[in-house]
DNA sequence: CTGAAAGCGCTTACAG
DNA sequence: CTGAAAGCGCTTACAG
């Protein structure tokens, strides 16, 4: 007997003696009622296995682990999800960000999903349309997602997350500062990053230095322009505010800030870029100019993508473990449901500066 | 009368009177029974409407219509996946191509499954290991994928090809020459493209050329390649072999190629890089070496990523629509079940020459 | 520790 | 053109 023959006989119930192992087929379509049948307990009994429920037999669980094993069933996500009214997938919610971000985020969430049975759901999204949360809102209610992960952007926006909550899918939001309460949030900790790289420069002997920031609208545009700004400051170096650009992270920012900070008297010697893309864009501009890197100018960046060390020279930057993030969050969402601890602090990383040869003490 | 107080009594017919619309309150939880019942029909009905049926009378079909849109109803996916044994997923399998090129192709097969009800579900895999044909497998049938996207190099396998035909997940291979079926392929002519560059570098009158390629597994190395050298060899140049890098289509690799191919004497004026990421580990060599681009070297890239208009000067390279070969590859999933047409051409693109800052006549 | 019944929200197969 | 019954492969709620 095959376990797809068996299927004609789905109805009845488990009287019949178990038949020998070795009749049975391995066809990778068995159901749980094979299971069932074919080791003489009931379904419920199998599904407490499969949810890893305590109120079993070890024996029991064996035996029916074992035939899970020998047939290489998995039990149907679909319909798993129809009667546990959820399914078994991850949204991953951003609003374009670089290339490789996105794809270091994946890769971490996807780390932390293999052999969970979840998979993931891209869903990439336009913030600045009018009914953008309303159509992630739809997305997540639709497929009725295990939860979602959001990144800056997405993640800053305090309407997503209500509307999320509203419908219950549970969510993990990556910000550089704490918005939300600690189970769903994963804090980078932008601010101290930002002034270490004040701090690098400040030791260098620059002086006169030039920022590009993200747009205003990014919390980590805060977060890095401010803990830099308050690094050169408590080093009591006061950087004017024409010598601050606001870039919008990508690279022809980091073109324009450059050429705007570089026709500047005196001209900065130093330039923090709040990432890689705008300090690529920096490396063009100084090269229009004939100026060299590091000689006549430093160039920090943020992010430490593949670009940092593909520049050449190679970027000094601030790495940012993105994979790790999408890891952490993703494994946030697969952790059973927590009780919110008000008093529980929020899973921190701190960005760490990484020296190349982007930089160097200033001529005299 | 609620649509969800409705819900206690669902095993009834549909007998009672339809209730004022204005009665009901979206709550974005309606299911089928709630349309039937509120509509006076059967669920049957309902679904016909849902799946397009021609065997419903117009009026019947509008008053349903109607009540799904005030109700805000869409069908429950996994129900409507248990029912017909397979999901609403798209599955997009590959290999570790550059971030950008992953990025695109999500963004095209996401422009064409908007709101179709299908979602992309990404599945990153590892080709050089034993069993991963096997996990995509497992992939595609424990989801019941209602297709796959395959992107090179997964494309180029058959075992792959023909583990997913056993299973029955229907797939679509984007590769540079016809592998399959009419229906299940999106050809990319990189062959003509290769061609291209080298007929724009010999009217430049490069007659020492330089070629770095992908890795000799990859089919687009044979086909970009094989293209350039026949084009070249058309026009009465032969490419001496010591002047060919195999490269891993890695920026690195694209450096190495160049520190190969730039110690040669005579040393190459023009070097082909078959793709941007190894074009910009030219530039990279170049620089160091004190060579200008495109005065001393003339260099060509493949792709047009954002790298190629990023780099300094700006490369001329070849544009590979990646994000449109995504979106046809979905909407071919998208469509009815074709008959195998054997006769049928397979859709076919034709990358182009963008001529941007990096190539010029070679110096006398 | 175990199971029979009912249900999740849909569709198929059949009948009319 | 329409519908009642049975089923997709699981879980919940209840009972023992």
């Amino acid at each position: 007997m095959t376990a797809s023959s068996s299927r004609t006989r789905r109805s009845r119930t488990a009287a019949t003696p178990t038949p020998a192992p070795e009749d049975v087929v391995l066809t990778g379509k068995a159901t749980i009622n094979d299971i069932a049948r074919l080791t003489g307990v009931s379904k419920k009994t199998v599904s407490r296995v499969i949810n890893h429920s305590p109120l079993v037999h070890p024996e029991t669980r064996e035996k029916v682990l074992a035939l899970m094993k020998q047939l290489g069933y998995t039990p149907d996500p679909q319909a798993r999800g129809l009667a546990f009214r959820r399914s078994f997938l991850i949204g991953l919610v951003y609003d374009n960000p670089t290339a490789q971000f996105i794809v270091n985020m994946q890769y971490g969430a996807l780390d932390a999903l293999r052999d969970s049975g979840y998979e993931l759901v891209v869903h990439p999204c336009d913030s600045s349309k009018e009914d953008y949360i309303e159509s992630v809102r739809r997305f997540a209610q639709q497929q009725k997602l295990h939860g979602v992960i959001l990144i800056p952007r997405v993640s800053e926006d305090e309407q997503l997350a209500s509307a999320l909550r509203e419908i219950g899918v549970r969510y993990v939001r990556i910000a550089s500062i704490p918005l939300d309460q600690a189970a769903s949030m994963v804090v980078t900790h932008d601010r101290l990053a930002g002034t270490e790289a004040a701090n690098y420069l400040e030791s260098l002997g620059h002086r006169t230095i030039g920022l590009i920031t993200g747009p205003r609208r990014y919390r980590s545009t805060i977060e890095r322009g401010g803990g830099f700004l308050g690094g050169l400051d408590e080093r009591g170096i006061s950087l004017s505010p024409d010598y601050i650009y606001e870039g919008g992270y990508t690279f022809d920012s980091g073109v324009a800030g450059a050429e705007y900070l570089l026709a500047k008297s005196p001209r900065p010697t130093a330039i923090f870029a709040c990432n890689d893309e705008m300090a690529a864009g920096v490396y063009k501009a100084a090269m229009r100019r004939g100026l060299s890197i590091p000689g006549d100018l430093s160039v920090v960046g943020y992010d430490d993508s593949p670009l940092a060390s593909q520049l050449w020279p190679a970027l000094t930057t601030i790495h940012s473990p993105i994979r790790d993030l999408g890891r952490m969050a993703a494994q946030m969402l697969l952790t059973d449901e927590p009780s919110p601890d008000a008093g529980a602090q929020p899973r921190t990383v701190t960005p760490q500066l990484v020296v190349r040869d982007s930089s160097q003490r200033p001529k005299p």
